[in-house]
RNA sequence: GGCCCUAUCGUCUAACGGUUAGGACAUCAGCUUCUCAAGCUGGUAAUCCGGGUUCGAUUCCCGGUGGGGUCACCA
């Protein structure tokens, strides 16, 4: 008989969208738990009837799924009245409980110090005089939190409460309803809050608070998962880029940080950016099709290969999905799939155009590789002067100021489409 | 305000009494270079303050200050 299995649970109310603390939460409960066998359970506490949405549960599970953070089981306390009933009855006839003149449910608070171990934080101590008899339920079948949680954390067998450290204050309630109830007591993990960079309490006016929304922009869950593990965790070594595995592994819930942390939004570019660089090219490009605005998708050369093909250095400097959506309204890739309208002062000079058509042509269509068009030209550039070569040539292929250099972008055109764009910018 | 938690570069953090206080993001400079981005190299930058304990404190203790949390028939 094994007697050690750890069971954790994830225990958000239905009453907004799922964020990022609570996500971090969770997260924090799945590595600790899912690292070593344990059971780990999600509890939908929809205690409340009039606040509860169907719509923000589905934002929880809907959020959980998509960072990977699968429950082994899932219960809903609307659904187990009938157990609170039982105890808020076995309450009252114990005298642990009575029912107030108000109408309510009191417990009976032996105004005490209760004094509990944090795992992170050591010994505290708590005067529950101050609590009064407080309110544990509405009537014997509407459970308050307090209660709810502490009845269902017993009949889960529950033994690591893994909670942000605003739950601090409601332990020593728990723990002495668990005592007139005669409930063991778990192991309390008070996690620091996440702050926003202004230092206050993260909500929506600091912006993307939803983990939704982070979904919406285009970040990875993998880089999404590892940034809010870094966020009051860090591994015994210097690795900050980790999967899902090595954070697994790696976790370990005394290395877990005591003061809050600020989310950090640069960060998570950067850890985002790192993901998508990883990312196979046919996924990725299916990814940023996904992105790609109608009008795109509606230029005239518009093609699945050459958005292919030009993957790389569309991923080299993307940080979010979403930002491709920006390039495709600032026209930024146009020249991918369209050709180019551009000045003729933009080119500077003609020159050398029909030269590097001209060798361009040498070329077969196999051939017609980054690397190959390279060296067909390099030494031509080099001796003409790379900045009277290489600058018309890449404004003819883009017709832009700023953009990848013109061999990657000769070989995301092919061929063809290369030596048009370098005919036309000499009748110019 | 009472109670509770907390405090290392701007940010995330390492260092479990002895280090030139380390890494990462951001930032700055240089390199690379036809532009941009990426990449590479280097730089700037921190132990909140005051007392103790100790031969020696980022580290242990006390106080202050700052920050956060919590004080519902919400969770």
């Amino acid at each position: 008989m094994k007697n050690n299995v750890v069971i954790t649970r994830f225990a958000p109310s239905p009453t907004g969208w799922l964020h990022v603390g609570g996500a971090r939460t969770a997260l924090f409960n799945y590595l600790f738990t899912r690292g070593q066998q344990g059971k780990f359970i999600l509890r939908i506490e929809d205690t409340d009837r009039e606040r509860s949405k169907k719509e923000y549960e589905e934002s929880i599970l809907s959020g959980l799924s998509w960072l990977g953070l699968e429950p082994d089981e899932t219960y809903r306390q609307s659904e187990r009245t009938a157990i609170y009933t039982e105890y808020i009855k076995k309450m009252l006839a114990a005298d642990r409980a009575y029912q107030a003149e108000d109408g309510v449910i009191r417990f009976r608070n032996p105004n005490r110090v209760v004094n509990f171990v944090d795992q992170l934080r050591g010994e505290i101590n708590i005067d529950s005089t101050d609590l009064g008899d407080f309110v544990i339920a509405r009537n014997d079948h509407e459970p308050l939190y307090n209660l709810a949680v502490v009845i269902d954390d017993h009949e889960m067998k529950i033994t690591h409460v893994i909670r942000g450290d605003d739950g601090i204050a409601n332990t020593p309630r728990q723990i002495l309803l668990q005592e007139a109830m005669g409930a063991s007591r778990p192991i309390y993990v008070h996690l620091p809050l996440i702050l926003a960079p202004d230092r206050t309490k993260l909500s929506k006016r600091h912006g993307a608070v939803a983990i939704t929304d982070y979904e919406r922009e285009g970040y990875l869950p993998a880089a999404m998962i590892n940034f809010l593990a870094l966020l009051g965790w860090h591994p015994a070594d210097d690795r900050e880029v980790l999967t899902r595995e090595e954070l697994l592994t790696a976790f370990r819930l005394d290395r877990v940080q005591k003061g809050a942390a600020v989310f950090d939004r640069d960060k998570l570019n950067w850890l985002n950016h790192q993901f998508l660089k990883k990312y196979p090219a046919i996924e990725m490009a299916e990814l940023i099709e996904k992105h790609l605005t109608d009008e795109v998708r509606a230029l005239s050369q518009y093609n699945t290969a050459r958005l292919l093909r030009a993957v790389p250095t569309l991923v080299e400097r993307l940080n979010k999905l979403s930002e491709i959506t920006t390039w495709c309204q600032n026209g930024e890739l146009n020249f991918y799939f369209t050709s180019p309208q551009y000045a003729l002062k933009l080119l500077r000079n003609t020159a050398h155009l029909a030269t590097i058509a001209k060798m361009l042509s040498a070329l077969a269509g196999e051939q017609f590789t980054a690397d190959n068009i390279k060296s067909t030209l390099w030494d031509y550039a080099t001796q003409a002067g790379r900045a009277e070569v290489l600058w018309p040539m890449r404004v003819a292929l883009t017709g832009r100021e700023k953009s990848p250099d013109p061999f990657i972008v000769a070989a995301i055109l092919g061929r063809e489409e290369t030596l048009q764009r370098l005919a036309y910018a000499q009748t110019l």
